[in-house]
DNA sequence: TGTACATCAGTGAACGCGCGTTCACTGATGTAC
DNA sequence: TGTACATCAGTGAACGCGCGTTCACTGATGTAC
């Protein structure tokens, strides 16, 4: 990568890149505009060209998240077609993939406590993300025998508060939580018995 | 509460919730000790009578939150008693009774990045508190069919991820993730399925 | 009960520092002709 | 192709501010006799 001289190129996608890399290391509110300047090697003044402040970088590192996020999750939900339950089993193991491999944009968008709402591009790429979360849900909540099946929104967020707690209690480095079991394995099993309390995949299986 | 004079009568406790109650609306390193200070209506320099710094009034702050689960815990164990599902059920309650009454706490404890080693009053309230979790998993794990017995730290490991899930996207502010089922129900029927997917609970209960 | 003294828990001033934000500026780039 | 000029993206100095931490200090409390 070519050293630049007085002017950058890439600005805005350096900060964003730094600002990641800061959430990742101390957290959402851990960081300040001067540092993740610094991480750009650039002046905080230049800052301002680019973005409003410190909480205006945060939801555009949230916004590139959810674009990335939804993206993956569409991947995913298609891969698993046309069967509801494989769709679905899809989109939770790219929910934890997600996670594991942008941990900063994880945190941006689900820890940072910058609203969905502060923007319309923020608003619009988490709604079309999320969107596909609940879709695959509504698309395997079909498969529950009537008398045993809760609602779509309940369902999913059953599974959505699952996966989170496994990527907030044993994906990080949190000390004190450290399982003997990986992860991935901890949600594919998760899953794989509460769909089974659902009816949804044979008991002995 | 009678206003006191040169001498703050009880400084330390004050200080521990004004960081609880600065942990609750900033976020745990959204804060400042002098912030902190000013809380307890004190001197910056008041607090080095009590804490090395910032980062040992949040251990101490989570210290008193393990000591307080810990004591719920325990009560909501014995109260289930003597059958292994309904002391499991109760603790999984009072996991999330605990995390809604005490939040300031609950964020010191599991997301304030502080290591439960950091001294060893903290870990040996953290041990206490959590080794009630793992008993109460223990004994219900010994109802569950040989066949489909998941490995106790599995069983409840997944249990403690899906609580923390329901605590951090649920039952906090958190814009964005509005649910329209109460916490509550979300973790108690989340729970539900799941140890009906172990067996543990009748097919058409 | 009174007094002298030790201990304790807070003050307030001081320090050097990094912060966010503004501003006039300047070097680099793009474009019209 | 060359040149003049507009636009753009960054600089660096400046500001006032609140921070953490230290220090000698002082007011309040506890205790010995």
């Amino acid at each position: 990568m070519p050293k630049r001289g007085y002017h950058h190129g890439n600005l805005k996608e350096a900060l964003v890149n730094g600002c990641l890399k800061l959430i990742e290391a101390k957290g959402p509110t851990g960081f300040t505009l001067s540092e993740a300047a610094r991480e750009a090697g650039v002046t905080p003044a230049a800052v301002y060209r680019h973005f409003e402040g410190r909480e205006d970088l945060i939801a555009e590192a949230a916004r590139q998240g959810y674009e990335i996020f939804g993206d993956l999750m569409e991947h995913a939900y298609d891969k698993g077609q046309p069967s509801a339950l494989s769709a679905f089993e899809s989109t939770g193991r790219a929910y934890l993939a997600f996670a594991r491999k942008f941990p900063g944009h994880y945190v941006a968008m689900f820890e940072s406590g910058i609203s969905i709402n502060r923007n319309p591009e923020l608003n619009a790429a988490a709604t079309r993300a999320l969107g596909v979360l609940e879709k695959a849900a509504e698309d395997l909540s079909q498969h529950i025998p009537a008398d045993k099946r809760p609602p779509p929104a309940m369902f999913s967020a059953h599974i959505w508060a699952l996966s989170h707690g496994v990527v907030e209690l044993f994906a990080r480095g949190s000390p004190g939580t450290i399982s003997p079991y990986p992860p991935e394995d901890l949600l594919e099993t998760g899953i794989g018995v509460y769909l089974r309390g659902l009816g949804l995949i044979s008991p002995d299986a």
